[in-house]
DNA sequence: CGATTGCTTGAATACTGTCAACTAGTGTGG
DNA sequence: CCACACTAGTTGACAGTATTCAAGCAATCG
């Protein structure tokens, strides 16, 4: 996943141009007129829990930015077999470059509000601007170097390595975006979790509460707290 | 991986420009002067086989693109752990929007032949044509799309049925090439195809030869035939 | 309050990995 | 030209990890 910021978190609940002041963030060499004029072009909508914004196989013809809330991504077989590529922040933008239908599903973890701009528009708008397509790519190209390590760690990582990769990218991600960390906070379900790192929820539970009697971690309903989390996965710092 | 032509495969042992009008062909919408002056920006370069084009975390000074040969690109642990990413043929782009440092390595499978163009000179090229980077932005699409359905294989399949899809996606690239495809060229060892399905060597071995036993492949030297193959993972169609 | 869902744990199974041995093919050097 | 070494590929036996099936608990929701 790994996308920019196209507005502030949790200072977008309502339109306003400074949003995009935020350092790092999408579309950064975008003055605050362009960006008023980009958002007009969409909507903000509001999703609850669980609620789908978009179905792979269907047309794609918004693209999304995520204002609040957490939205996973997942590709989903006919078996309900279901691999999550990704969570996606307030700041990620998704589907900007696709064409025909989507190929992934998307669905609010919790509550969310997701900016979403119909794709010609947007389209129109980045055809006399230039640097937009070039942000994109640079956007892209973060996002193919992250699924690099995700394909990584599920072909050659076991269980546990898995789960305290996955604690510390999500730690990460989160102190990006100015969060507190400390317990660390996880919304995902453990099965979200589990078709995320392909596995079983059996196993995540079993492996985190293997991590815990070690003293690597501490559960809390709804947090993990990092403990001694690094000396676990020695080998695996690259 | 999945990226599209940049020029045609093996009729470009020399530059010529007229090799660009493959059908889909990457840059598609490049003129044959276009084309000339893009090839003339880089050189031919050959591998041999095993040779490394470049390497994880070494700055990323130019953009390849595959004329003849296979190469595998790669991301490696220190205690050599590898997950091959793709393996990349005639006409497919590399390393084209990366910025700082390679994030994977790229190595030739058999002898190989690549253009190399200067990251600098390409984006001097693509600055004054817009058409280039929307190219791009398809292009690095389609490898995410692509990077998606290699996530759900490695955290979702088992043994055999990544080995199926596997050898069906590598058929039909070949195909899209024109080649031969009865019986089915490997020109990578099993140690590859291995670190690409996040699998060992013995489980690669024994799955194929599991997959013989019930008639769905036939195993040659350096090749494989495609019998029964799609019976065997009927459930997996999407 | 009952029911559903999510989380956790246990026991048994199945799959894949590890270790080891053997074969065949390749290439090298005598 | 042959002997040797080396590598790739294959197969077997065994171990270990993750899954499956099952059950219990806790929290949430009508």
């Amino acid at each position: 996943m790994r996308m920019t910021k196209l507005m502030a978190a949790s200072s977008f609940a309502a339109p306003c141009a400074n949003a995009v002041a935020q350092p790092g963030g999408f579309l950064s060499h975008l003055g605050p007129a362009d960006l008023r004029q980009l958002m007009a072009l969409g909507e903000r909508v509001s999703y609850a829990a669980q609620e789908v914004l978009f179905t792979q196989g269907a047309p794609a013809g918004k693209c999304f930015s995520v204002v609040e809330g957490l939205v996973c991504l997942h590709r989903t077989e006919l078996d309900n077999r279901r691999q999550i590529t990704g969570f996606a922040l307030p700041g990620d933008i998704l589907q900007i470059a696709t064409q025909g239908d989507h190929e992934i599903s998307a669905a609010a973890i919790g509550p969310a509000v997701v900016w979403e701009i119909p794709r010609d528009k947007f389209a129109q708008f980045a055809s006399h601007r230039p640097y937009v397509l070039s942000e994109i790519v640079a956007l892209m190209a973060a996002e193919i170097t992250d699924a690099h390590d995700k394909m990584f760690s599920l072909g050659r990582r076991a269980a546990e390595e898995r789960l305290v990769v996955f604690l510390m990218s999500w730690r990460d991600r989160l102190l990006q975006l100015g969060r507190d960390v400390e317990p660390l906070p996880l919304p995902m379900s453990r099965r979200d979790i589990a078709d995320h790192l392909g596995l079983t929820v059996e196993t995540v539970c079993r492996t985190l509460a293997k991590l815990e009697r070690r003293g690597a971690i501490q559960i809390l309903p709804g947090r993990i707290r990092l403990l001694d989390i690094k000396s676990v996965v020695a080998p695996a710092l690259a």
